[in-house]
DNA sequence: GTCGCACAAAAGGTAACACCTTTGCAAGCC
DNA sequence: GGCTTGCAAAGGTGTTACCTTTTGTGCGAC
């Protein structure tokens, strides 16, 4: 279950956008597979203006094609907006919540480095203090062993979604909700000790400081040494 | 101009979308700024289903809400689909496009080590050798003196391209497209010398020939290597 | 067997309505 | 005078009916 943070709209397209989505998204509805409006509109019980809407909004995810005479055809995974946070969010809720975590495991280490370093060049004074009290506050629960908490989880969302934010890149900042989302599925896997490894509050504490002083090189690499620990758990070989 | 790989769809809402998408990523449409349906059927003389459907695309994009009694309210760029190739697109075309190509290349240099590692560990065998083919390729046409050439651009991108998609990580394959552009960005601004800077030939070649063993130590590092001078390029300081 | 043509299915587009929310404004009450 | 209540207009939401356009398919003729 992800949190609905986006659910303002009490659209009556919505729900049918969200049941097709998680149904092709989980591969109940296949590659090639086609359904055509007049489906739809049986199915949800919706009028034939609704079922186009819904249509339109899975064909600009690159879920589905519109096709003439033929209806409305599946697309295969690589047409997805794979880096779309609905898309996303339907992957996390699905069989495949393995896989995405992985991937976006592995987007989170490739980035967060260099997001690190930029924080170090850009980062707002605000910003800077804020990262440093919260690696502060993960390492003060780390050592007394609340490493599996909610506590430490919520201080580590907050930690790494700053840092992101702090890097200044827009691109990087996108990512704060599907790698908020990573940490909570970790956390829910019990990959998370109550008690960190070793290295980790250190590291953490470390590159807060380094972006602190404004320290470039030393907030790379320490945000780098925390990662490299992190991928290993979920590389495959 | 990007080059338009998803024109398939003669549909009328298209026009529609791409018009407002541009104007709303350039600026010309400021956030808060609202437009009414009428106004969009008038516009562009479409009728209220088109302009409806158009509506909702964009709202799937983020770029705009549509409220009640008010009408669709341009967002902010937080809540945009920043990642999404539509946008990117878009911002590419508008005058945010080197900032938009800064970030880009940003996310390209995080990316690129990690999917050099990834790639030595789950290339196929057939991927590993194009991708030794292709740096091969580089460093005659570079050794030549011809780095700045259209040969040299081409290879560039299905190096680059190849690389992240033997990742096998779906959310770095989706980069290709864009960081496509960004290398075109790169030689367009006429950023890559006709001698390619020393050490780039050498470290694309020793990236392939890792990859090409399984080495994902040396991949990731000699990736790196090369990345960093690209980086450093385009850092702020 | 192949080519061509006609038919029909299904999306694309237009138009006209009724409905429901939101919100701005004005009137009235304290 | 300021706050509340109520009303009316604006504008998105949902439905229906109807026509156009494209295109896959099957049948028939050569």
């Amino acid at each position: 279950m992800t949190t609905r943070t986006a659910a303002p709209a009490p659209v009556s397209h919505t729900p049918v956008v969200d049941a097709l989505g998680r149904r092709i998204t989980s591969g109940t509805l296949a590659v090639g597979d086609v359904l055509t409006l007049a489906e739809v509109e049986a199915e949800f019980q919706v009028s034939r203006t609704v079922a186009r809407e819904s249509a339109r909004v899975l064909e600009a995810h690159g879920l589905i094609a519109s096709r003439r005479r033929v209806g409305l055809v599946v697309l295969p995974r690589s047409e997805w907006d794979n880096l779309d946070v609905t898309v996303i969010e339907w992957m996390l809720d699905g069989p495949y919540r393995g896989e995405t975590l992985l991937e976006l495991t592995q987007l989170r280490t490739a980035v967060e480095p260099l997001a690190a370093r930029l924080a170090a060049l850009r980062a707002t004074n605000a910003q800077r203090a804020e990262l440093v009290r919260w690696a502060d506050e993960l390492s003060t629960l780390g050592g007394r062993g609340q490493g599996a908490g909610a506590e430490y989880l919520a201080a580590d969302i907050s930690y790494h979604s700053l840092l992101l934010e702090s890097s200044g890149n827009t691109l990087f900042a996108q990512l704060t909700e599907p790698i908020a989302e990573v940490l909570r599925g970790r956390s829910m896997r019990g990959l998370t000790p109550s008690m960190p490894r070793v290295g980790t509050l250190e590291a953490h504490v470390r590159t807060a400081q380094a972006i602190f002083r404004g320290d470039a090189e030393a907030a790379e690499h320490a945000a780098r040494e925390h990662l490299v620990l992190v991928a290993r758990e979920v590389e495959p070989t």
